[in-house]
DNA sequence: TCAAAAGTGTTTGGTTTACACCCATGA
DNA sequence: TCATGGGTGTAAACCAAACACTTTTGA
């Protein structure tokens, strides 16, 4: 998204009322993170997001987006709510900031109603470069318990994904667009543990996660640690296409 | 959704660009069904929809309509998806009816492009009168299996809200809406046989439901049949309400 | 009186849970 | 050498699938 000064701008390339937002989690130091972005002037915290081209399906402008603040490509990307309450829309932070930073030709737009389509994103933390967008001094990663209050009702947006992610995680697989090409089960299920926020029996984890066959073991072990060298991992990635499409059985 | 011949009418009263789609599911002589309109002209089938006054939520407009289509306030709504791509507003037979009509003043705000939000909704067939809208000559249910060609992308909705009914089935109970308040066990079982298309074993059908802990077994039973007369039950509303938040296990 | 539907119960086999034991590694 | 994490295995508990027997009803 770029703001200029072109009065017409917005409404001449992007629909109005609609926008989107998207949760990006990434996983780093078994801790769940997410993509933030700060606003320039009133320094409160917001989910990236964007609005919607008169040529683009909402996943592209989502794609769009991502790749702007992220720097990926083919990103994991699931809609999963349309938040839409008309109160939602008052007292946008986004139009003070465009107030403070001297008046802007699209005050206009941004003072719309707008109906706002969630998206979850899943990505690898280590290939994330964060990139504000024009209206943020900031981007970056915040540890899930750390976040607190973002602007508009972009808290109950990231809560709804989370709760999303959960329910998810009980009939689809998870962890290929999360962590490296190769892993460890002992990652892997630090991963699950993180979603879930329970600790599970990594003997019961190892043997579930091997009966699903989405997992490659490979000969090599991860050296360097501090104990015994676990064995590596990677996803089959056919099987696990598989297992996107018609689903897992046994939820956690 | 009212048209009227005054030009600005729908610009003043609806957000541009979103719409929203109802999959209205209905059960009936053991076969569920899905409520459709018929356009007055071009005599194609459809889905009841309609748009978003300034004033409303997603869920409130979708609300509106239904209780216009169908007479009923309090019905269970849930939205499943968002269907954005540019190429879905081609084409499309409002247009055409409009022009078929004699030229209405509305012409152009129908020929916008549309995002539109799709709603699965579960009704007690027996309460519901199906009511056209004002571009439609008829609105009646259809036996999911006949519903043929339907504008649009509308096929593809119907599919995904069944595939999403499916998967919900998994964990959320399932039956308040679409019964009468008191029904039999073999009732609920048709039900669930009919959505998820397969046959169920009655004994451990009968089992698995009751130990949700959702039902309450009445000393009555349905007499009538031509068979043993089965016992009546009711939901326990408390316990249902209960299970519609946590979820349950096991699925089907 | 009999076929068909419904109520109730049991057997069986697989899956999940909860553990025990040994191995490897760096401090 | 020892605490810690990791690999592998097993007994018990639990749950789901398959199936048997009896009861009720109208034709």
């Amino acid at each position: 998204m770029t703001v200029t000064q072109n009065t017409s701008f917005f409404d001449q390339h992007f629909l109005n009322h609609i926008s989107l937002d998207c949760v990006v989690f990434g996983f780093h130091d078994n801790q769940l993170k997410v993509l933030l972005i700060r606003r320039k002037f009133t320094k409160e915290w917001a989910l990236p997001g964007g609005f919607v081209r008169g040529d683009e399906s909402i996943e592209i402008a989502a794609t769009r987006v991502l790749q702007e603040r992220t720097g990926l490509d083919n990103i994991f990307l699931k809609q999963f709510k349309v938040f839409s309450e008309p109160e939602r829309s008052k007292r946008n932070p986004i139009v003070q900031d465009l107030v403070e930073s001297g008046a802007r030709p699209d005050l206009e737009w941004f003072k719309q109603r707008f109906i706002s389509v969630g998206f979850y994103a899943l990505v690898d933390f280590s290939k994330v470069e964060p990139t504000p967008d024009s209206i943020s001094d900031l981007c970056d990663w915040k540890n899930l318990g750390e976040v607190d209050s973002l602007i508009l009702d972009h808290n109950q947006i990231l809560n709804k994904a989370l709760e999303t992610l959960r329910l998810q995680l009980n009939y689809q697989p998870l962890g290929y667009n999360l962590l490296s090409d190769r892993f460890t089960m002992p990652e892997l299920q630090r991963l699950y543990e993180t979603i879930l926020a329970k600790e599970l029996d990594r003997r019961n984890f190892q043997r579930k996660m091997l009966s699903y066959g989405i997992l490659n073991k490979l000969k090599e072990r991860k050296t360097g640690g501090a104990h015994k060298a676990p064995y590596l991992y990677e996803f089959n990635l056919e099987n696990y296409q598989k297992a996107l499409q018609n689903g897992l059985y046994g939820g956690w």
